[in-house]
DNA sequence: TGTTCAATGTCGCAA
DNA sequence: TTGCGACGTTGAACA
């Protein structure tokens, strides 16, 4: 890795075009020849950047150019795309590289899967009166996170079998309602079902997610996820 | 901006855990207190961070990390959400800082918005005959991004409305199709507008996306951007 | 401040 | 390869 820090000007020219006028900066040259020009804030996005696979390439300036005081100018394009970063140097301030070998990887922990999970031992903060069918309900366009089905013992009698889809999700957005629409379609075309009622079961709604939902006759639940953790789990609330 | 290369290993805490194994890697400081750590591989995204508002602190290590060889530990602490970042540092390879001053900030050009605005102007690029009603025609669950009206003086004269919504993408994907399907729902139930037909405009086509939007009779228009940015614009083409 | 949507999104997985 | 969903998404516009 290769570290300048440099006065520069930066022009990309690919899916779209995007330039930046001449200031200090940091430029890193990663060892697969992709190039990242850091300022000192943002956030973790580069201003601007080259991704990998690409060629670098140093050219003497223009005469243009080098009549506006450029020393250096870098060529950078993409092998697939022929996407171009071009980044003119006037001046070099600090320039260094480093060996730094093969990064073993991050290791993810995720909170995510743990929300279904524990929805799948509480089912009573769905609704009264249902019980698990299973979670990860295959169907054909992919598995429904749980499916439910109601527990009365007077519709069980008459041989009613009333389901309920669940779609989990920490922030239900616009998309997760479309989700769990593609699947009620699907799941209410299966003859052994019957009629499956559908309920968006989420920490967080978008305010146009609960009218999209509500429109489409679909419940929205707010989960807790602190009161869901507090709760005993893996004992399956059937009484 | 602060920029170390050393040995260490990180720990993430807070929307979800994460863990960075003992290696060598860079370790960019900006001078609001965020952290970047990058390895020499992979795209812009770090292996790992903190966004600001954030504090930074170092610790002496903990004994069980001192026998560790851990020499300075770096405590990164989000200043609203409480999540940390973690650094233990086992060696310093490098350790530079360097004054970058105000970055005067990105100019973008071919952005979806410049592609609304072009086609506004251009709107028999969607087909003859058609007339702006305007950008971003509100509807309950968003704004339209163009809306038209058949401007034939035959339709016209029998009173007819037919209007045409158009959802301009750079590159349209199925979630596109399914957009302008929410707006054609809601649209035709509007009785003032009387029939909407519905147009994908965008530069490219997702192959799935042109199957479903021809199913639902959606048509496509494929966008020329240069050809755009090359008409004359401004001037609106009624004639 | 909160909400919505685009992004040179990136990333990972599966068909 | 393409499609699809999630992301510690980030970022900007707008109410």
């Amino acid at each position: 890795m290769r570290l300048v820090i440099a006065t520069c000007s930066v022009d990309y020219t690919g899916r779209l075009s995007a330039h930046l006028p001449t200031a200090t900066r940091l430029l890193m040259i990663k060892n697969d020849g992709s190039v990242l020009v850091h300022s000192d804030g943002g956030s973790y996005k580069p201003l601007n950047w080259m991704s990998p696979p690409c060629r670098f390439e140093v050219e003497p300036p223009q005469d243009e150019d080098r009549a506006a005081g450029v020393v250096q100018s870098w060529r950078v394009t993409h092998a697939r795309t022929g996407d171009t970063l071009l980044v003119r140097i006037h001046e070099i301030l600090h320039d260094s590289a480093h060996e730094l070998g093969v990064d073993p990887g991050l290791v993810k922990d995720g909170v995510e899967a743990d929300l279904q999970r524990m929805l799948a031992a509480q089912v009573e903060r769905i609704g009264e009166g249902l019980a698990l069918v299973r979670r990860e309900y295959p169907t054909a366009i992919g598995p429904v996170d749980l499916l439910l089905r109601e527990d009365r013992s007077d519709s069980a009698a008459r041989g009613e079998q009333r389901h309920v889809a669940v779609e989990v999700k920490r922030r239900a957005g616009i998309d997760a309602v479309e989700q769990l629409t593609r699947y009620l379609h699907l799941l209410n075309r299966d003859p052994l079902l019957g009629a499956v009622r559908g309920v968006l079961a989420a920490q967080a709604f978008a305010p146009q997610a609960r009218v999209l939902a509500v429109d489409r006759g679909i419940d929205c639940v707010v989960l807790d996820y602190d009161a869901m953790r507090g709760a005993p789990s893996g004992a399956p609330t059937l009484f």
